[in-house]
Order: C-alpha cells, then structure tokens, then sequence
DNA sequence: CGGGTGAGCGATAACGCTCACCCGGTGCCTTATT
C-alpha cells in the first residue's frame, strides 16, 4: 500500500487517488480481470501505468482509434516516459520492422485490434513478458465488434493464451449486456467489476420537440448567439454537419464541422483549435469526441437524436468534466427515428446478398468479386466473413437478423426516452442499473427547468444570456 | 424525414412541372518487403 501512494507521487505527482484507482490498481496487481467502469475525466490512464510500473514486463494497450494512441502516446513522452511506442500505421515499413524487433523493450505498447490480430504481431507478444493487458474504451467491443470492426470480437481468442497477465477493461459507461458482452469476447475470467455511479450530476437534461427542420435550425442559431460555449452539435450526417456549421459562420459564430469526411490533418486541426478555445463550437458527425481531453465544455446539443442510450450518454459525458454547470439538449422532430433507424440497418446485409455472397464463395468465387457481385459494402463483407468464419449460413442469417432486431429495439428505447414522460436523469441511470437516491436541483426538461437559472454558475454565459435569452427561454419552456 | 436527381409529361416547342426514387455514421489496414 504504501508502494501505491510512493509511485502515485513520485511518478505522476498526486497525493491521492481518485475515487475507484485505487481499487482497479489492486486488483490488476493481485492479478484479477477488472473491468473498470469510471466516469469520464476520472484518470482512466494511471489504472494501467501505474501498476505497469510496479510489475515486471510490458503492458499492452488495445486502442480504438490511431489518433487516441498517439495522443495518449505523446502525454506520456511528455511527462517524461521514454519507453512508450504506438504501433500503427504511422509508422513506416522499416519503422515498424525495427519496432517489431524490439518490441519487448517498451514498457507500454499501444494497437489497434486490427495491428494486434496480425499473426507477427500476435506471435510476438505472446513470446514477451507481458504485465497486463489493457482493453480501452472497451465498449467499443459491443459498439463496434458486432458490425462495424468485427477485429474487436477476435481480441479475446488471441489473448487467450497460458500464463496470460491479466486484462483490465476500461470504459466510461456500460449497462450490464455491454459488461457481459465485454467479459465474454475478451475472454475474461470470472472479472471484477468495478463501478462507479455515472449520474453527472452538474448537467442539465433538456429535450425539445419541434415540427420541423428549419425549427431546429433557428433554434440553434438563436440558441448559439443567446448563450454560451464551448459546445458541440452533433448532427446525423456529414452534409448537415458542414451545412450547419457554415450557417453559424455566416453570423458569426467561431464554429467548424467535424466529420470523417476530412481529411486526417483537418481533423487534427479543427480539434486542436476547438480544445485551445480558437474554435468555440464544433459541428460533428458521431466521429467526434473519443478521447477529447477538454474540461470546460458548457454545451452538448443533438441536432439529432444517437442511434442509442449508450451513445447519447457518452456524447453528452463530454459536456462539464470540470465539474461546473452543462446543459445537454436534444431537438426532436417526429419521425427523427426514421433516418436513424435506416442508418443503423443501412450497413447489415440483407438476406439474399447473404445468400448470393455465400453461393458465390461456394462456386470458388474470389471473396472481393464475390462481395462485389452480391452488392456487399467494405464493412458488410468484412462482418460477414468474420460471421460464416464460425458459424453455418443459417446460424449467420439468424445472428444478422437479431442484430437488425437488437438495433431497432435500441432506437425504439431512445425514442421513449424523447418522448416519454419520466424524468431523463432517471432513466438514463436505470438503463445503467443504478437508482438516483435523490432529486437534482436543475436536473432535466421532465422535472423543470426554470429561466435560464439552470445554467446560473457560469458567469459569462448568464452575461450573454440575460440580452436575448429570456424569451427564448420562455419560448422552450412553453414547448415543454 | 428532407434534399437531390432524373425520367416523363405536355404538345407549335421549349422548358418548367410533378413524381418516384435514392441517400444518409462511426476506422483500422491497405502485403509484393520483417
């Protein structure tokens, strides 16, 4: 124990842990499989390099996306730990050769699922001495696994190995499907959970519902110049993202669009600015927000509704990690659901494809032009070979037909809680399992939420406020 | 749903209109080299 505290200090400067480091810390030292569920902002990172340091051997990073680890890789460089690489594919041929090589020097190795599941890659952990290994952002195993990067559901049988040092998954939310799903594709034993409770209790929950687009648009706008940032819009495609954003900009608010369809270096650039405070809003597609280190987030707006809870709390996670007010507010049009609904189905296979792909592959098709003739996308082939790898093609269409089916049913549940009744903060936490033990002063649109003393804390925003918002204020409390 | 596109229509012909139909999010890795 007081190991723990002397490396706390000497290594990262702290006096005290935060609520729940300390036990994660314990457990991955006594050699238990922890899932670690810890709000965001509450020092996810010191669970895994802290007892790297006091174990013999590398610890292994599972990362979700390339930017994450690099940034993640740079911090630590920063504060002045060497032995740290990210092996990806910034890396050149001959970098990654000599990295290869010497892999068994880094203390902490940050992949891919994808660069893990290479067999050098593989072959060559498993013949190092390896302390723990680290699944991060690990729900992205049932966010992603299922349809989107399948890599995520091979991770497990790869880790899998005797003598294998324990795994520690961490993650900022996850009901209790998503920790089982967790638990079994990574192959845990018999996990440790350890939770702590997501109620953000410092954001606001709003949800508007409106008639139409341009509703929504005006709503934003005024919205926008009446209060302030920073803030993030989250929009449902690319192209209202982009077009949202150059509405703002034409009355002058700092704002850009953040999608995946710009380029890498864009990206990097639009999020530097918007975390230095150059930017003050950002619109976004769902790609915008893993990993964005930035406390003072006032604002959280859905321009439209996420495909699911999880989504939505995660989004909306990333508003007030300083611990001061947020508001997080949802417009709604009837029928939203539609076009979430066709986006989360969009990429599924359909049955006859399935079939036709299969037949195909039968006849000695190559599986590009086989994927090519039966119309599948990049990520349907990809989710389909991973499917027919294991299982006969009944068992297949059966899996594709309940995951369209488990998609639907999560959108139906977001829709309830748009259109439902009951107190948002309370069902976001029973969908989480946990019980709220008391009410929250300006706790959402269900409960009431008065003039824009919601928000009162922050003294710049009330300023800015008090000019124009007192109608608008009037105005959504008569929507409600 | 909302926005965009392209076909079909009328019938002096050209072009403007309607209508049916399609599309819409997330990221690793890109091998022919260790």
């Amino acid at each position: 124990m007081i190991e723990l505290y002397e490396t706390l200090k000497k290594r990262f400067g702290y006096e005290k842990f935060r609520p729940g480091q300390k036990e994660v810390i314990q457990h991955i030292l006594s050699g238990k499989d922890t899932i670690a569920i810890l709000p965001t902002g509450m020092g996810k990172s010191l669970c895994y390099q802290l007892p790297g340091y006091l174990l013999e051997g590398s610890v292994v990073i599972v990362s979700p996306l390339v930017s994450l680890m690099e940034d993640q890789a740079a911090q630590m460089r920063k504060n002045g730990e060497k032995s740290v690489i990210a092996l990806n594919s910034f890396l050149s041929f001959q970098e990654r050769k000599i990295a290869l090589q010497n892999l068994g020097q880094y203390k902490f190795i940050f992949v891919s699922p994808e660069m893990l599941l290479q067999e050098r890659v593989a072959n060559k952990l498993r013949s190092m001495k390896l302390s723990i290994i680290v699944v991060d952002e690990a729900h992205c195993v049932s966010q992603w696994g299922f349809d989107f990067r399948p890599d995520y559901l091979r991770i497990g049988k790869l880790i899998d190995f005797d003598g294998r040092p324990p795994i520690l998954s961490l993650t900022a939310t996850a009901q209790s499907q998503v920790i089982e799903e967790i638990s079994d594709y990574l192959h845990m034993d018999n996990p440790v959970v350890e939770r702590h409770s997501l109620d953000r209790q410092n954001i606001s929950y709003c949800i508007i519902q409106l008639n139409t687009y341009d509703e929504k648009y005006d709503w934003i706008k005024e919205r926008v110049t009446a209060t302030t940032g920073p803030g993030i819009i989250y929009a449902s495609s690319r192209k209202r993202a982009d077009e949202l954003s150059t509405e703002l900009q034409s009355i002058g608010v700092a704002v850009q669009a953040y999608h995946a369809g710009k380029e890498n270096e864009d990206r990097a650039i639009i999020q530097e600015q918007f975390i230095n405070g150059e930017i003050e809003w950002i619109c976004a597609t769902n790609a915008f927000g893993m990993g964005i280190h930035k406390g003072d987030i006032r604002q959280v707006i859905h321009e439209h509704m996420p495909s699911n809870m999880n989504a939505y709390v995660q989004e909306v996670g990333r508003a007030g990690r300083d611990g001061k007010p947020a508001a997080a507010t949802l417009l709604y049009v009837p029928r939203d659901e539609d076009m979430t609904r066709f986006i989360v189905q969009n990429d599924l296979p359909a049955e006859e494809q399935i079939m036709h792909y299969a037949y195909l592959l039968s006849e000695g098709v190559n599986d590009d032009e086989a994927a090519d003739r039966a119309s599948l996308g990049e990520t349907a082939k990809r989710v389909l070979d991973f499917y027919m790898e294991q299982f006969s093609i009944d068992k297949v269409l059966h899996i594709v037909d309940r995951l369209a089916k488990q998609k639907d049913s999560e959108v139906h549940e977001m829709v309830q809680l748009i259109t439902g009744q009951r107190c948002i903060r309370e069902s976001l936490m029973s969908y989480f399992d946990e019980k709220l033990d008391s009410k929250r002063e300006y706790c959402c649109s269900v409960c009431g939420l008065p003039n824009a003393v919601w928000l009162s804390s922050n003294q710049r925003l009330v300023e800015r406020h008090s000019k124009r918002a007192r109608s608008w204020d009037e105005r959504i409390l008569s929507l409600l």
